[in-house]
DNA sequence: GTCTATAGTGCGATAGAC
DNA sequence: GTCTATCGCACTATAGAC
């Protein structure tokens, strides 16, 4: 999880953006992305990136107008950078989670914590990404729907093969699938609903993996 | 159902929010106001509300600047009057749905469906007031939020009453609840998966009562 | 590499003719 | 009741000083 802090990712933006950021010290260019990112975060998903000025991320983050735009060449250019980021790292992360060698059912169980561990850590990320997808390029929200797709297709293959080895009894996979991403969603979506009840990731996590497993499990045996 | 014509909406909204409407004859305001609505949540739901301008909506639904703003005095009334009306609704419908005469698996069963109905109708209207809350007044955001706790606690007490009378088995109605609710709002924010895939509502319906109770029936017994 | 100043655009909102 | 014309403003984006 210390790979998920905000300078690495930035760090990880910066590198692959180098052809379009006129800033060359890496240094000095990740400092201002941990900065730019976080503040277009922190403002958005109070009010919205539509919302935002970039006046009003130049007044929070500090910058100028004039530097703002070394990092990025127009407003939609910003978006199309956090969502790229963010649509990656889930992937990545969830992939590597997932261990082919395990049951399905301790699958089913690592892909829901690290997919909730991930939302956790990641929350501002995600939330925006969910918020503002509407505001992407054709061609952008086209990957942004792939990726929701590709993320409900884990647990889905997860399932059939916990059918197909007579281990899990799932009836309809797609479906169930898709209601277990919509739980795991809500998790990110609805933090303010979550830590006003005072529900910790941990205990989320339990609640979701025992509602699945009383579907879907068999017999009560671990 | 048919209680939820956008045309019956827009008469309520008009009797509603007379005093700000500047026309009076409820035929052609009531014309008007199904025209902006419908081309608002339309226009809205592609780019959202923010992006689209008032000249946007000018355009499309086919009325100048100047008749739109004899129906509301700012683009953020706009967003409101639409944000109440949708919230009404909700309420509206869903305690009607449930009797408290009928047990309570029964009443989790029509509440579900209620919810998932009312939601397939109103689509728009829905989608719109889940994405667009961020960019309410401070006053409106704090109805919205207790709006979806409202909806939220109908499940839990039927969860707690049932558990009550021994008739379901439920070790954690708040958050049985909240999984619930989150699991029919992926309905209405995630269609265009659920249409692509061919899902009916009632296909959709059944699924989720079948999922869920599959966690608090006690047995399997009718 | 960062700043200030400003060009140019398109917005929300309104006044007044019809 | 609806329109067109227009005001004033705030925005994105850039040029050029430092």
């Amino acid at each position: 999880m210390a790979l998920l802090s905000m300078e690495e990712i930035c760090r990880d933006i910066f590198r692959e953006n180098q052809h379009r950021i006129k800033i060359k010290k890496e240094a000095v260019a990740v400092r201002n992305l941990v900065n730019i990112f976080h503040t277009t975060l922190k403002i958005s998903n109070e009010r919205g990136f539509q919302t935002m000025s970039l006046r009003d991320l130049s007044r929070v983050s500090g910058l100028s107008m004039g530097a703002l735009y070394s990092y990025f060449s127009s407003k939609d250019e910003l978006l199309e950078m956090i969502q790229n980021q963010g649509r990656r790292i889930t992937l990545k992360v969830l992939a590597r989670c997932v261990d082919p060698g395990d049951t399905p059912l301790i699958q089913l169980r690592g892909a829901i914590r690290a997919h909730l561990y991930l939302t956790e850590v990641m929350q501002p990320w995600f939330y925006f990404s969910y918020m503002e997808a509407k505001n992407l390029s054709r061609e952008q929200r086209k990957k942004a729907i792939e990726n929701e797709l590709v993320t409900e297709e884990i647990f889905m293959r997860i399932l059939e093969e916990g059918a197909q080895k007579g281990e899990l009894e799932v009836d309809n996979p797609p479906l169930t699938a898709a209601v277990i991403k919509a739980m795991l969603q809500d998790w990110y979506l609805k933090r303010w609903k979550y830590s006003r009840r005072e529900v910790s990731v941990q205990a989320y996590a339990d609640f979701v993996i025992g509602f699945v497993e009383s579907v879907v499990r068999k017999n009560s045996s671990n």
